[in-house]
DNA sequence: GTAACTGCAAAATATTTGCATCCTT
DNA sequence: AAGGATGCAAATATTTTGCAGTTAC
């Protein structure tokens, strides 16, 4: 694991620094994807808020990590497949947002549908979100 | 157009003010979705940005409008169709957000596809957002 | 050794809350 | 007249920026 997350900054060429590395491992160990506080939290506040901010920017700049948008204000990041590369990303699968538990998962078997745009319009990325009750929560 | 805000905003149980009325006003006025920031402008600064955020919040409850999720950190707002009631939304179009202008219009007449979701899972919404350039920018 | 990264302080923004006053019904 | 809505002030929360010290390469 330490192995494979060195590469990973190795080949963004990043320096592979103690928070980065704390942060990626964050997320590899998780399926879903996690908010700015759920970071600063699941570090044990051990980083500074800048630095998690800057880290953040910097992963979503070389195509580590994505964006997902949510409803409510907080937005939410989660890894990046191999497809995406710098600047480019093609994350099309779905995003499924638990009202109950407030987690958010992608949904990587599901593929998003395609779908015909009116005239006029072109499309670069397709976001699909669910919300509703996840696995856990229902039982 | 003064009387079907009146009886909209009657029908929700709403005083008639005139932050209200000029708001929804800008809604009715335009195809596309507002931000916070957009409002305060194209109403002239003439409201308090306090105000602006309760009359949001007003609508929001009210079924009235809805938001519509971004990658970016900001909150779009756009009006809800027949079907929304108090509390629960059914806008199931798809909102295409333009990455030139920063626009985003609720595209009514595509439906949103319906997906298999895996076992365990209960979708209660589904939104979904395509980007890329609009029919006015592409021109 | 040098460039890049971090933490602290502080600035800039965004959002929420309390309360007195004003407007709608 | 009474309740709700607004505006102002101020409290919170969030995000960005500058800079000096530290760390990775």
């Amino acid at each position: 694991m330490e192995k494979s997350i060195d590469q990973l900054l190795k080949k963004s060429r990043l320096s592979v620094t103690e928070s980065r590395v704390r942060i990626l491992e964050l997320f590899f160990s998780q399926p879903g994807a996690l908010a700015h506080g759920d970071i600063e939290k699941k570090t044990g506040e051990k980083f500074d808020r800048v630095t998690v901010y800057r880290t953040l920017q910097v992963f979503l700049a070389k195509g580590i990590i994505h964006t997902i948008p949510t409803n409510d204000n907080s937005i939410r990041y989660a890894l990046c497949r191999e497809a995406c590369e710098e600047g480019h990303h093609h994350d099309n699968h779905v995003h499924f947002v638990c009202n109950d538990c407030g987690s958010t998962t992608c949904l990587e078997e599901i593929t998003i549908p395609v779908i015909k745009l009116p005239k006029g319009y072109a499309s670069s990325q397709v976001e699909m979100i669910v919300s509703g009750t996840c696995r856990e929560c229902k039982k």
